[in-house]
Formats: C-alpha cells, structure tokens, sequence
DNA sequence: TCAAATGGTTCATTTATTGAACCGCTGGTG
DNA sequence: CACCAGCGGTTCAATAAATGAACCATTTGA
C-alpha cells in the first residue's frame, strides 16, 4: 500500500500542508515542504487553482485554500447533512459536559478533525479546526485504530511515531495494547500523550456497513478530570457516537461495549 | 487558454460532476459525463478516494463527495471567515427584501454559488447549493463579466451558450451589450433567461487589488417584481455587496456606478 | 552593494498515463 | 431460465505527459 504515487495523489498533498496556523504557503515553501520539484509544484500548483481549489494572493504571492471548499462542501452538505448534525450534537456535549468537544473523521490517511465546539470555560481546552489528530497520541485516534480494518491499524502501528509531550506512548507495541484495551472498553482515554496537562477521551462513530468513519471526543484540562466528571462525560459521549452514527446512516455494533459499566444508566 | 490537460485538472472535473441533484454517481456514469476513459476514471476516483475527496458507498459502490471538504472548508475558513460573512449578508438581505438571496464566487473557471438564503414567502425562488451559475444566463453571470477581466469575458463569450429558457440570449454581441450595460449600470439584471417566473438583481463584489471575485444576487418571482421592489432591491444590494468585498479584503472601485439613479438615498 | 532567497521557465529524459479489450458479476426481460 | 446489457474493475503495450536540473529575473535583507 506503500505510495501508488500517482501524480494526482501527488497534487492533492499539497492541500494537506495548509493548516490552520499555515494558512498561506509560498511556492518555494510548499515545494520544501512536499520534497516536489519546483517546477512540479508550481504545475501542480497551477492545476489547483484553475479549479479553485488554491488562490493565489496577488500581492504576495503566496498560495491559501481556494473557493471551491465553499462551493463543495455546500453540495456534499445539501445531499448529506453531516457538518449540521456534527455541530447540533457538539453543541449539546459542550452543554452537558462544559468542556471542549470535537469530531473527527478519516480524510486521506489521516484523521482530522472536521468541527469542534469550545467549552465556555476560561479555562478550556482549544483546538485547531482541520487539525491532524496522530493516531497514536490521541483518544480519538486510538479508539479510531481500535475499530478499524486491521490493515489500517497495523500501517498506523508501523509508521513513525512521533513524541508529542513527555508521555506519549511510542512504543507500538504499547499503542497496540491501550488499541485493544479501547477495543474491549469501548472508549480510549489519553492523558498528556498530545498536549500538557490535557485529558482526551474518545468514542468511534460507524458509518453505513459498520465501517468506523471517525471519533467524538471531549478534551479537558487534568485538573478537571476526576472519575465522576470522566462518568458522565463517557456517558455523554455514547450518545452522541450514536447519534453521529445515525447521521451519516451507520450505527453503533449490536456488541459494542456498554461505556460506563458503572451506576447510573442512560 | 483552452485547455492545459494536465492530469491533475481532469481529475478534479470530475469533482464538478456532483451536484445537489446528482449527488452520487458511479463508475460508468462518472466516465460517461468526463469523457474519460473508464481505466482513466477509476485512477482518478481512487486517488481522490485516497485523499477523502469522494468516498464509495460500500453498498451500491457509487462516489459521492467525501469528508475531506468538510475539514478544508473548516481550515479555510478558520484563516479567513468568509462563510460566516456571506451567511450574515444573505439572511441580511432576505430580511430587508423578503426574496431569495445568493453569493457565488468564481471556483475553477465556473461561477458557483458558495452560499444562499431563501425568501421565507410561500412563493419563492429556491436555489440549488453549489449550483453553477452560466455566465450569459443569470444576472450574476452578466455582471460578473462586466467587471471581469476582458480576457475572461472573452472565452465566457466564445463559450456554447445553451437555451435554458424561452427568454435566453444566446447572441454573443446581445450578452456583450448587456455586460457593456451592466458595467455602466453597477448591476445587472436578467429577466426569466435562466428560470421561468424567475427575476435576478446581481451586483459584484471585489477581492484585494480590486479583481472581481463573485457576485451577490437576489432572485425574486416575476410577478413580484415591481419598479419599487427592484429599487428596493438594488439598495440592498449594493451595500451587500460593499460588505462582501470587505469580508474578501478588497472594496468596491471608487468609479463604482452608484446604484439606484433615483429618489431615496442609502 | 552584494548575497541569498524568492517565483517562475525551459527542455531533454523518463515515467506515469492512457484506452481497447477483457473479466466476473448482477439485475432485468423475453 | 437463459439471455444480454450494463455494471465495477483489471490488464498491458503504446504513448503522451510528468519530471528535474539548470536557468532567469526580482525581491529581501544584511
């Protein structure tokens, strides 16, 4: 599966290095970046804006996403409300938990985060929209690689896994460990493995087909995250993996573990 | 200009295939509407697919537009909160003048519409998301080519244009008098030569170095459209479209004919 | 003033793209 | 129920398109 590196799977990486924080990138810069020749880039560069997919600034002359993300997610949207649904169950987490909430979605490899919602919180978790989520150094992408094709699981495992904070876990046999602790429990719970002094906790969400299409989680600061606050954010998060699941035709599985095997029930 | 066919830009046509009513498409019909060879197509749809920018549904194997647009558009307008600005305007507009209102933005050498707001009447225009707009057929169209660059104008003008009423024109030199027109008006306005019933009031907006960018409509049913309304309309409009161009980092020209050449003043 | 970036271009070499023919499969029809 | 037409997908030789090192002309900044 390594790279069938066909020159349009080339051109389309190219997007993949406009982020939030590098929302504009120059020719010599996305040419670094990617390890394309100048002259490629620039083509492909070429290609991408004549179909609206980078503009290109005139003053400075540098590259940002073009118009046509408006243009298409508006078509994927009018056939296939998801990014309204994402957002109605995001909105109500934060309510119900008072801390951060995103969902995330595999898009080309990767799982990036697709909305999130901030708690009200002064002091809060905060999160790049569009964001990259690494596999293995978050809730989101453990309980991700838990329910996934084995196939995927065990490339995520294979490639290089890089240190995010003093406690992420590199180690991939480690990682295939809590991978399959999330698969029993139903959940991932990562502590300080992406970002200080932040907990993650995460449920996947199931397309149509019972494929895994992405994760739901909630992001708090450490010192917020006792047991009980953790319940009932779990608790919270089940119901929205359902109602995600729902939303883009899928359900939870018939076997899926019951989240919090604790108290109180839904 | 004709066209540069470079593999990647024919991959990314086929993105254009989907539309609110064609929202999933398979193989075969993908290929058919390209023009491309089925072995060609399949390439492309995998490479898309590999980079989230269609998915196939698992059951009926059709494409349909992928996650990936969510996460871009995300991105995008995290750096430059465009979306957010054209929803404020629309339902601006809506409420000042009871009709339908549009903002398209030229995306891949198309005039799509990014966003829309419906008229809340019973009787009202409603739009398709993402639907792209022919130049010589819609107001927006016209005076997007008013204030466009010559060359553009040029193609759109040497470009088939195709019957969609009784009422289109379809004689090069009628539409080039008509963007003559609309240039010196500030406005363009087309009656019934896209829809039936249907009335359009376009304005442009302009980008940073003053290029055109898209333009702000308002479609209103025929029997509706009264000198009064119109003027009414016009009005709102330029003050749309005023906002718009802020919104984008450009301005309209300081020679921007002023709109409505009547009684009340803004 | 100079050096080192930048965006962009060129063109022979190479490599990926192309398309006709071909599978196996499904769903509809006489 | 056998048939055929359409589907999604695959193959492989011929070919057209992608590639990249060297090259400008400008801009930036020391």
């Amino acid at each position: 599966m390594a790279n069938t590196s066909s020159t349009v799977d080339k051109a389309l990486t190219l997007l993949g290095f406009f982020t939030e924080r590098r929302s504009a990138a120059g020719l010599s810069e996305l040419a670094r970046l990617s390890g394309f020749n100048k002259a490629t880039t620039l083509r492909f560069l070429n290609s991408l804006e004549a179909k609206g997919f980078v503009e290109q600034d005139a003053a400075t002359r540098a590259y940002h996403l073009g118009p046509a993300f408006l243009r298409f997610a508006q078509v994927r949207e009018s056939s296939f409300p998801f990014a309204r649904a994402v957002r109605d169950i995001l909105h109500g987490l934060v309510e119900k938990t008072g801390e951060t909430a995103h969902v995330s979605a595999l898009s080309g490899g990767v799982l990036a985060n697709i909305d999130r919602v901030e708690s009200k919180r002064s002091n809060r978790v905060v999160l790049d929209p569009g964001e990259v989520l690494p596999f293995h150094a978050t809730a989101s992408g453990i309980v991700y690689l838990a329910f996934a094709d084995p196939d995927v699981t065990g490339a995520a495992l294979k490639a290089p896994l890089t240190d995010h904070t003093a406690k992420t876990i590199t180690d991939p046999a480690a990682i295939r460990a809590r991978v399959d602790q999330a698969r029993a429990d139903g959940y991932a719970r990562a502590g300080e493995t992406y970002e200080d002094q932040v907990v993650g906790l995460a449920l996947p969400y199931f397309g149509p087909s019972g494929a895994v299409c992405g994760a739901v989680a909630v992001a708090l600061p450490k010192a917020r995250a006792s047991d009980g606050a953790e319940a009932l954010i779990l608790r919270e998060l089940r119901t929205a993996a359902r109602k995600l699941s729902a939303a883009c035709g899928g359900a939870l599985p018939d076997d899926f573990p019951q989240v919090p095997a604790d108290d109180v029930k839904e």
